[in-house]
DNA sequence: AGGTCGACCTGGCAGC
DNA sequence: TGCTGCCAGGTCGACC
């Protein structure tokens, strides 16, 4: 489900709402959902530790606990939810109930268990951290930086753009739609691309991620913020989910081709 | 090494 | 109505 602006998203306003809070109370509805420890452990790690700082890196959410000593890492995957809640009621596809000193409550729902949530005392611990690539809003993501990392690649570009240990964060989604916006077609190879394309994906790139988090991210499906609330950026998606309607460009059918087992968007005729 | 594919899960929906 | 098959935003490991 959610992609590098609907975590963010989800990061900025647990930011607000979690930072100095106490988790004083945890309940699992659905054992499967923790994965990397039992049960009994994985409460010890968390109750009674409070939340100091909210980041991301890629597509996970990392929550400081006591200053730093632990953190929970939560991977959202395909349906994850974290979502503020008044009060303890578990929904259908709650799988874990947290009781915060605000008095408020957090919900972590999942309908299809595909989310990790751990606790590590070093970031470094966990698998996911140590093969992503870099994040694509920060310094390091150049064009000098991609040129030479598309040279003799055969995969597709909007393959590579969806691995993550290539670049961090974009998911199926955003591939399609930063590649519409580029002007360069999913099925390239990325080794292909010239400089002034690379260029232009580049800047694609960052500017579809940034307006997608400026939107609060994009809901086809399940995707909620920690409100509950879907995303604005579903409204403003160019080519995704938009097979036989017109391209806002030149108005011709978008087309949908399988890309690696996942559905992809394009204009034919605008991307080339 | 780089690339491709199925597995992990559940539920919604189209088609018959 | 009720069944079947397909689809879904991610990640990992097995395989060629």
């Amino acid at each position: 489900m959610p992609e590098l602006p609907e975590v963010e998203t989800i990061v900025r306003d647990l930011r607000q709402r979690l930072a100095g809070v106490r988790l004083i109370g945890l309940t699992v509805h659905d054992p499967r959902i923790v994965k990397f420890s039992g049960i009994e452990k994985f409460r010890r790690q968390l109750v009674g530790r409070t939340v100091t700082g909210v980041s991301r890196r890629g597509k996970a959410i990392v929550i400081a606990l006591d200053e730093g000593k632990w953190f929970l890492i939560v991977q959202l995957m395909m349906t994850g939810q974290l979502i503020f809640a008044g009060h303890a009621n578990p929904g259908r596809d709650t799988k874990l109930t947290f009781r915060l000193s605000s008095g408020e409550y957090l919900l972590y729902n999942d309908y299809r268990i595909f989310g990790k949530l751990q606790v590590v005392s070093r970031c470094e611990e966990v698998a996911y951290f140590q093969k992503i690539g870099p994040e694509p809003l920060g310094k390091e993501f150049t064009v000098d930086w991609l040129m030479p990392r598309l040279r003799n690649r055969k995969v597709s570009i909007k393959t590579l753009l969806m691995n993550h240990t290539f670049l961090a964060g974009i998911g199926n989604i955003y591939a399609s739609e930063i590649l519409f916006q580029s002007g360069i077609h999913p099925n390239r190879p990325a080794g292909s691309l010239s400089r002034k394309e690379a260029d232009l994906l580049h800047q694609a790139t960052i500017e579809i991620l940034k307006e997608a988090i400026r939107y609060r991210g994009t809901s086809m499906n399940t995707y909620r913020d920690s409100r509950g609330e879907k995303g604005g950026f579903i409204n403003r998606v160019r080519v995704y989910g938009r097979e036989d309607e017109a391209c806002p460009r030149c108005q011709t059918a978008v087309s949908r081709m399988v890309l690696n087992g996942r559905s992809t968007f394009c204009c034919n005729r605008c991307q080339h």
